[in-house]
DNA sequence: CGTTACTTCGGTATCGTTACCGGAAACAAT
DNA sequence: ATTGTTTCCGGTAACGATACCGAAGTAACG
């Protein structure tokens, strides 16, 4: 079934203006030797006829493309989105074009077999360089100018950027022990994620660090999502001696952990406090603001840019790794923690 | 500045193996005119190499790339980010990849530049159709298989997947007058849009079919942004005699709407009644639920991939032009109009 | 006027891949 | 033994663009 191939060539505009295809190259490369009038007379030609250069040809002969490609699992998480949303931004600035590769969720092939597809796809094809996010596959091959977002593994084989999540971590907790929360439960993120495992770190420290006992009910993983989160509150709900506040290893978990604690009659913060890790934009405004650690999404995805074209242009890169700071953003779902009434198994 | 270009090419799998090019391209399609044992020796020989094909030399000699293009104005704009979401949904269940364009905002090129750039980049070069969203461009060449979602022209030039954005709002304004509110406010888009300007003459139409007056005053337009959505309500409130009730043409403007009036001193629903547009997903659960018109915006996106399947395929096409049904959802922020004191120019 | 230098442009090879044609076996049929 | 008929595979020509080389033409110089 042979497509309609009706688009215009170079050779067509070369013909259409009396010239040779390299001239037209050069004009479209804005090479500086060609005369004035011709050069005039080419674009003329250029905007009658509506060209526009095939970047597949483009890029297959010159290798610079001044596009730029992003390897994102799936738009669906807030994280990924956001970051497209920060790359997008520091793209506008430059003379450079975004290209998102998006693979959605899980079709037959597996994403770590997807995600090597991609970055091969784009790479040595299309663009100048790719920003991967949140990859899963064990090692790149270095050839071709590469940064990547919160990376599964801590390996330094590749340009980084990751939040420095156990810090963050830290100052969550710092803030509930202030309040003088000593019961504290944790929602945790998938166990594959380098992120989920730095919080859980920051969380088991903390209470190290304050002399807490460690009482494994009240860590529940799950898997990031606004419904895992649900469950994991409703488990911390149904323990014995329940926390009187949760630290939900990103917002989304704690949303979820928000809905489950009003679906049970309490209320946030008057009975439990809680608090998240992000800083999505919902975060600001949901249940009066949430009150959570900010890992300046967006700005990972900026400074993942500056990284990029650095490596692209062949200039030395100061920090192999870049670790985002993070800030507790405090709002409306924190509160002191009065103590009640001790529980006593019969109560009369 | 050479690249170190060191990727594996099909002619080195080809050397490896000890065959031609020619058959190495047949294992890669599939095609069966090739013994079984040379087959999976080329396999063999692919996996060993780590060899993927080259997407931009693949598409600019075969035309079939088994990828689909969507360009998009801004990621930022949760209508964009939704058929975003709907595409890859329904690209997940067929055997395509999908290739996302987006432009940013303003850089020193307009849009609708910038957006014929895109369409003429991605095909005829990459990919085998495009999905282009909230589009500007007058006209595309319709040589290739493009689908437009929500077009801000209702030419019918080439497929489209709009919404019933009149019948939508009728839909929602009936709800508020079927409350008892006979003074409604409407904050609109931008101007430049198709889809705001058949929400307002649905907010028009409607008030006309009520036999109510049609006050200036009542209707403020904004750029569906939460920021003018804050100020259009602040407007509206600050009117001689407010509106009980207000129609805001998207979810984000009416979240803007709800905070204007918070911090007004004022509550929703107590105060004002709230009807949003397009049914994002935080307007399920900020402020205990937004009532809004749901237009299904991931099953746009759905319905234009298929539409779209159909088109690169050559068979017919039966709607040239999907219209996406809406519904109202009733949530929280509405409320029956009670009747006040009459207002008197000077109270004692 | 001859030589040199610079500007401006055309021709050709090439990037990595697939479409197409045709050829060499291998096998069957007469 | 000759003649089809498969089956399998290699060679070659594109696809659309740019890099490179070199050839005209013009200007400048001694």
């Amino acid at each position: 079934m042979p497509r309609k191939k009706s688009t215009v060539t170079i050779q067509d505009v070369a013909a259409a203006a009396g010239v040779s295809v390299s001239t037209v190259s050069r004009v479209l490369n804005n090479k500086d030797d060609v005369a004035e009038d011709t050069y005039e007379n080419i674009q003329r030609v250029i905007n009658e006829l509506g060209y526009t250069s095939s970047l597949a040809a483009k890029s297959m002969r010159s290798r610079q493309t001044n596009v730029i490609g992003l390897v994102v699992t799936d738009l669906n998480q807030s994280f990924c989105l956001n970051v497209v949303k920060g790359v997008n931004q520091a793209i506008e600035q430059l003379d450079y074009d975004l290209l998102v590769y998006t693979g959605g969720g899980s079709g037959n092939r597996t994403w770590a077999v997807r995600e090597r597809q991609y970055v091969s796809l784009l790479n040595g094809s299309i663009t100048d360089g790719i920003i991967v996010v949140t990859p899963t596959a064990e090692t790149f091959s270095t050839h071709y100018p590469l940064v990547a977002v919160d990376p599964h593994l801590d390996s330094t084989d590749f340009p980084a950027v990751i939040a420095t999540n156990r810090i963050g971590a830290l100052s969550a907790m710092e803030h509930l022990l202030g309040l003088g929360h000593r019961r504290i439960g944790f929602i945790g993120g998938r166990p594959d994620l380098q992120s989920a495992i730095r919080r859980l770190e920051g969380y088991k420290d903390s209470l190290r660090q304050a002399n807490l006992p460690l009482d494994p009910d009240l860590i529940q993983i799950g898997d990031f999502t606004q419904e895992t989160g649900y469950r994991c509150a409703q488990n911390l709900l149904a323990l014995p001696e329940p926390p009187t506040a949760i630290f939900a290893a990103n917002d989304k978990s704690a949303f979820g952990a928000i809905e489950a604690i009003i679906d049970a009659g309490l209320s946030v913060p008057g009975d439990i406090s809680i608090v998240g890790f992000d800083n999505i934009e919902e975060s600001s405004y949901i249940y009066g603001g949430l009150t959570t650690v900010d890992q300046f999404i967006v700005d990972m995805g900026r400074v993942a840019v500056d990284m990029l074209i650095t490596l692209i242009q062949n200039k030395p890169i100061e920090n192999y790794v870049y670790r985002m700071p993070t800030r507790l953003r405090v709002r409306n779902t924190c509160q002191a923690f009065v103590p009640k009434i001790p529980y006593t198994p019969d109560r009369l």
